[in-house]
Order: structure tokens, then sequence, then C-alpha cells
RNA sequence: GGCCCUAUCGUCUAGUGGCCUAGGACACGGGGUUUUCAGCCCUGUAACCUGGGUUCGAAUCCCAGUGGGGUCACCA
């Protein structure tokens, strides 16, 4: 049996980051493409780090996006696998113990020390080092990139294994993890690439059948052109859910960001995905995150919803008085107009708002005349027959008695009646907004134009 | 700075030596539908980083340069 098992492990240091979540739906769709299975692992080995919550809410992002996973690890759970692996490597003469102070790269800048002074001191306690030979070729096939990449191991440093806390390194435990969890792929961020000689010689050292590795590439910021960082940009999935772009569409974006067909075909469920998904169809150069094209999706399956579903989805973002008969109504007008659910309120908000809500706007210098007939008009319709069908006869007439431009009529109601410039076709939100409160409004408009 | 990855329209990309006068999508421009804005339909502008090779032939192969990205912890 040489089942496909792929691993997303992040470590629990907060919200689930745009770029993990990409990693995760490659990871996932290797997976089941082959039938095979989507291992969740938690890399909680460094206690400082940690940030309590985030395990569950990674669990919960995952899930909203359907990547379900088949097994789930925690690492801090397993620390003997990890002490015992470090114990073997010392005793085979690959690790060494170590007793120097801990440095710290930022503190130190660049470092051309790569053999720690303990390298051949065999002491017997301390933090454990990985002992790397010197003059060394190390290399794999990565199947992101398609070729073979390599190091002389005169350009690898003695890396720490096993931390003197008792927990490891993320080089040990990953290794240690994908051996004991027989993990067929290794999908990864392109920032493991310069450690992976370091992982190449644990798993050499410890033995069994090394996964599959590839790198995929970083997402760069579309302003920047570096890599999506937090300081700068927004990078959290759950950011964008709320801003009201919907888990399909954002998956879409994504998945899309790294990876083509051969057919260029752009439109992908998550099951269409993993039935079309090919390991040869990774980028190996970077891609810049470009909001338009996610905003194209976001809309591309707004539209492809049922109201009745689109409906549902808008709950959050609509104003708290709207009722569900009104909402119906309204739904079908915003549809085709909204890129996020969250444009909701910018675009038909002012349905639902009271009449001193609204700051009423002319446009013509016609705008008396035109305010006055259709207040006029519209007050001839008893509240009871307030409809569609009433209320474009009731103005089509206006403007027809009155020989007036219907484009110049509309726009003055409509700087009226939403106080906006861009609207849903009027006639069409006048049902909704109710008779009394459109007679309001032109009222309104009247009285603060007047003068 | 060392090491590593990388280079096709503004962006995401197709392209694996002749199907390329380089295709698609987003964005942008023009037109149509239209009470505004969208949506939809039609349509246009726009790219092979540079220099050397290899070859009858190069976006595709090789080398160099340049540009871009990443990384250099008892963090992941």
């Amino acid at each position: 049996m040489n089942s496909v098992r792929t691993r997303f492990a992040p470590s629990p240091t907060g919200f689930l980051h745009i770029g993990s979540l990409r990693t995760a739906l490659y990871a996932y769709a290797l997976a089941k493409h082959e039938k095979g299975d989507f291992i969740l692992r938690i890399e909680d080995t460094d206690q400082k780090r940690e940030v309590k919550g985030s395990t569950e809410a990674i669990q919960d992002t995952l899930k909203k996006f359907s990547l379900d996973w088949d097994e789930f690890y925690v690492q801090s759970e397993r620390l003997e696998l990890y002490k015992n692996a470090a114990e073997k490597l010392v005793k085979d003469g690959h690790a060494f113990y170590c007793d120097c102070k801990a440095r710290n790269a930022k503190e130190e800048g660049f470092s051309n020390t790569l053999r720690d002074p303990c390298h051949d001191k065999n002491l017997t306690s301390g933090a454990i080092k990985l002992k790397v030979p010197d003059g060394k070729t190390v290399s794999y096939h990565d199947f992101v990139h398609k070729k073979e990449i390599s190091w002389n191991t005169n350009t690898v440093y003695d890396a720490t294994l096993l931390k003197t806390d008792g927990f490891p390194t993320y080089h040990l435990a990953a290794v240690v993890d994908d051996l004991e969890m027989k993990i067929s792929h290794i999908l990864r961020g392109h920032d493991w690439l310069p450690s992976t000689p370091i992982h190449l010689l644990v798993f050499e050292y410890l033995g069994g059948k090394r996964p599959e590795i590839g790198h995929l590439t970083d997402i760069l910021s579309a302003e920047t052109g570096k890599k999506l960082s937090k300081r700068r940009d927004s990078v959290f999935a759950e950011e964008f859910l709320k801003q009201g772009y919907l888990p399909e569409a954002l998956l879409n974006f994504i998945m899309l960001l790294g990876w083509a067909p051969k057919d260029n075909r752009e439109l992908y469920t998550l099951p269409e995905f993993v039935e079309n998904f090919d390991i040869n169809g990774f980028q190996e150069a970077n891609p810049r995150f470009l909001q338009d094209k996610l905003d194209w999706f976001n809309g591309h399956y707004i539209r492809e919803m049922s109201d009745k579903e689109l409906l549902k989805l808008l709950k959050p973002f609509v104003p708290k008085n709207a009722g569900e008969e009104k909402l119906k109504e309204v739904v079908p007008l915003i549809k085709d107009r909204i890129k996020k659910l969250s444009d909701f309120d910018s675009l038909a908000g002012y349905i639902f708002k009271k009449t001193d809500e609204i700051k009423p706007l002319a446009f013509t210098p016609e705008y008396i005349a035109h305010i006055s007939a259709a207040t006029l008009a519209l007050i001839e319709i008893k509240p009871s027959n307030w409809s569609l069908p009433t209320i474009t006869q009731s103005l089509g007439t206006v403007v027809e008695k009155n020989n007036f431009k219907t484009s110049d009529f509309y726009m003055d109601l409509r700087g009226t009646i939403s106080g906006s410039k861009f609207t849903p076709p009027l006639n069409e939100t006048l049902v909704p907004i109710g008779s009394a409160a459109t007679i309001a409004r032109l009222e309104r408009g009247l009285g603060e134009n007047k003068k």
C-alpha cells in the first residue's frame, strides 16, 4: 500500500492566514484527488508563542471552507517520541549535546558560524543539536518546482533539535511526525526551503521512507510585492469572511494563485478542484494577491446563488430593523450589484432608513417640478394599492404628461429618496420603502430645496 | 552579505523546439441593452527581462548578467 497522506501543520499562534489556507487547500486536494488522507497536525512546540484558543479557531476556519481532516494530532502530546529520536541520533553519532547559551539571530545579524562550539565536545546534557557533516551534498526532488534542489552541507548550520525545556524544534518534530504518520507528500511554504537540508539529514539519520517534498510559492502583496504580512496586509481568512467574501469565492481565488490547469479553467467548486487537481499544475514564481479578481469571483458566486440562500447569508450585513418580507423584495434588486455581502448597506441601506436619516440630493434645475409632480401623483395611490405596477403606471404618466426627460426625472427622484447617485431600479425600491415613507421623503426634499 | 527559489500583457496564467501574427481570465477603453449604478452581450489596448550561444527554426534548451522573492534562532 502506498496511499497518499498529506498534512497541514500550523502552529497555534493566531488565526488562519490566507497563505496557510491555500497550503491546506492544496494539501487537501493532493490527498483527496487520490482518495487519500488529509491530516491536521498542531505544531505547538514553542510554548512562548502559543496563543490560547488558536487551535480551535484554526479548526473552525478550516471547517468553514470544508477542508475536513481525517486525523488530528497535537505535538505537545507526543514529546516522548521526539526525545527518543533525539537521543537515538546522539547515540548514533549524528547529534550532540550542547550547553551554549541560546543565541538570537535578530540580535546578532548575519552569522557565519555554522559549526557549533560544542560540535565535538561529547557533553552529556543540554540541548541536542544536529551534527552536520562537512563537504557533503544533500538533495531532493521538489514536486512543486519539478527539479532537483541541492546543498553543500558546508552551508548548513548545526541546528538545534531538542531544546533544554524538553520540547523539540520544528526540525525534529516535523521529521519525526512525517515519518511516524507515514506522510507521503510534504507540502509547505517556501520559507521552509532554506532549512530543508537540515530535514534531509534528519530524515536520512532517522531512516525510513522519506516523503516527497514540495515548496509552495509565497503569496505577495499587490502593493508591496513582498510576502503577505500580518503587519501590512489583511491576511486572515476570517477577516475576508467578515467583509462578506464567500468561502467558495475565496477558495476559488486562492487555488489559482500558484496553481493552474492545462486548460486554464478558472471556476471550480472544492469537489471540482479535487477532481481536476494535478500535481504538475503548481507554479514556480510567486503570485500577487490582487483583490479585483477576488471581487470578481465573489460577485460571480453571489449571482449564482438563489435569492433564498443569499438572503440567509446577508443577515449579518443587513440593518437590524429590516423585516424578512421587505428583504425578500430587496435581495433580487441588489444581487447583480454587490461584490461583497457588506456592500448591501451602501447600496440598499436607504430603503430601511428613517426620513431624517437621508440627505436629499437634487441633480437638475427642474428639481422642484420633478418632485412636486411625483408627490402629487404618488399621493393618489392608496396605501393598499402601493405596488410596482401602480407606481410604475403613476410615474410613467407624470413623465409623459409633463414632458419630463425620463433620466432627469428619475435622477432627482433617486437623489431625494436615497440620498445617493447610484441605486437599484428606483420604482422597485419604492415598494418596500412604502407609501408613507416615500411621500415623507419627497416632501422633505421639496422643503429643503424650496428657497 | 552567504545560501536557495524565481522571471510571458498592469495582475492571475496557457504555452514543454515549428500549431505563436503568443491564447484565456481579471482590470482598463469603446459600443449595445437601460431611469442611475450594476449585470449581461459585442469589441479594443496590452506581454515572452537583457546579452550571448545551441538549432534549419526558440517564449520554449544552455550560459552569463540583471531584476524580484525567501531565508540565515534552544520561532515555526
